[in-house]
DNA sequence: AGCCTTTGACCAGCG
DNA sequence: TCGCTGGTCAAAGGC
């Protein structure tokens, strides 16, 4: 079943904030770090729901999106005392490896509401670059090859108007970020080149796609030693329906508007040395996945950890087109193997201005 | 000149 | 083994 499809066997009004997490014995991981702050996914997602900036309520995830381009101080707003063990941990199993996240205080209003707000600074990248929250190294206890595997899946949908067609389909997919900005204010419409996620993209193919109605463009990015890819999905009109973020960045955004937050600005520290000498791929180094969609969930349970975050448009505008929707999966090299996925090496090339090879896994 | 997008071909995995 | 599918390659052309 593709993901499409499985997104329309579910409820499309689903609101209720989840994140589904690894296997349990990466899971661990998250909640014993050495220092005890090494954070994981509750940490991220209790990000979200931090009360920090109260004049930021309800923002759209693309209002934040674009915030998070101005934004280079959300990151520090992470909350890293977000108990894991409350109903988080409650809803733990063996079986299911979801949990739902119990709201912390200060999305009272927002849940009577329906929704999750999402504090400013979380863009695709900033999200992707949040793996540093979830460092790469290995994981506590000298578990050499047992490394964390993060998954966080962040959804925002909401209802709102579609966009005027777009008037060229080139737009490039940063600019895609902004595209669901455009459903709010229109004279914001940027159609070109602005990273506006603070990476810079080269589109290196496209294609239909069966899970998808819509073509699927693939996309890394330029950074010589970079081995992140992406891929969008595109309706007719030339809005997103999907982007899907692969890989984590090891440099800092060219465009700092974009990854200015905590987690990208320091991430290029984080390439710690295990990362760099530790991998003989440079594209092992680290998994990261992000997906936007602006349609309805369409992960598999098993597969994907998720944090469904309905942004508050929903509740508020009622209206009729999705707010895009974000899914963050991080795992680490080791994880690639232990992870208990299976993964595929898609391709392997010496990429201009790397004097390594580039491999890519999936 | 360099970078980018486009697009058909090619490849590998899977059932 | 074969067809389907998703992902990547790479030539060509545009900016």
């Amino acid at each position: 079943m593709s993901e499409r499809e499985q997104s329309s066997s579910k409820p499309p009004t689903s609101i209720r904030p989840m994140i589904t997490l690894p296997p349990r014995s990466s899971m661990e991981n998250y909640f014993i770090g050495e220092s005890g702050a090494s954070p994981g996914p509750i940490t991220l997602v209790s990000s979200f729901f931090t009360e920090n900036e109260p004049e930021t309520d309800f923002r759209s995830f693309s209002q934040l999106l674009a915030g998070a381009m101005a934004s280079p101080t959300a990151v520090p707003n992470v909350r890293r005392d977000f108990p894991p063990s409350h109903d988080a941990a409650a809803h733990m199993n063996s079986g299911g490896d979801v949990f739902q996240l119990n709201r912390p205080a200060g999305l009272v209003a927002s849940e009577q509401l329906g929704v999750l707000t999402i504090p400013p600074g979380l863009t695709p990248a900033g999200l992707l670059d949040s793996t540093g929250i979830f460092p790469p190294a290995q994981g506590p206890n000298g578990i050499s090859h047992q490394k964390m595997l993060a998954q966080v899946s962040t959804q925002a949908r909401a209802r709102q108007q579609m966009p005027p067609p777009k008037a060229s389909h080139k737009m490039k997919e940063s600019s895609d970020i902004s595209h669901s900005d455009q459903t709010y204010q229109p004279s914001n419409l940027t159609v070109d080149k602005p990273a506006e996620d603070g990476y810079n993209w080269r589109k290196y193919g496209q294609k239909q796609v069966k899970s998808s109605e819509y073509p699927r463009s693939y996309y890394r990015c330029t950074n010589s030693n970079c081995p992140v890819k992406k891929k969008v999905e595109r309706s007719l009109e030339g809005q997103i329906t999907e982007i899907i973020y692969k890989g984590q960045h090891n440099h800092q955004p060219p465009n700092k508007r974009g990854a200015s937050n905590a987690q990208g600005s320091s991430e290029s520290s984080q390439v710690t040395p295990e990362r760099v000498s530790g991998s003989s791929d440079s594209d092992e180094v680290g998994n990261a996945e992000t997906r936007v969609n602006e349609w309805d969930d369409d992960e598999p349970q098993s597969k994907r950890r998720n944090i469904e975050v309905q942004t508050s448009e929903q509740a508020t505008n009622h209206r009729t087109v999705t707010e895009p929707r974000i899914i963050v999966q991080t795992l680490s090299e080791v994880d690639l193997l232990d992870d208990g996925y299976r993964w595929r090496k898609y391709g392997q090339k010496v990429v201009k201005g790397n004097p390594f090879p580039r491999s890519g896994l999936d």
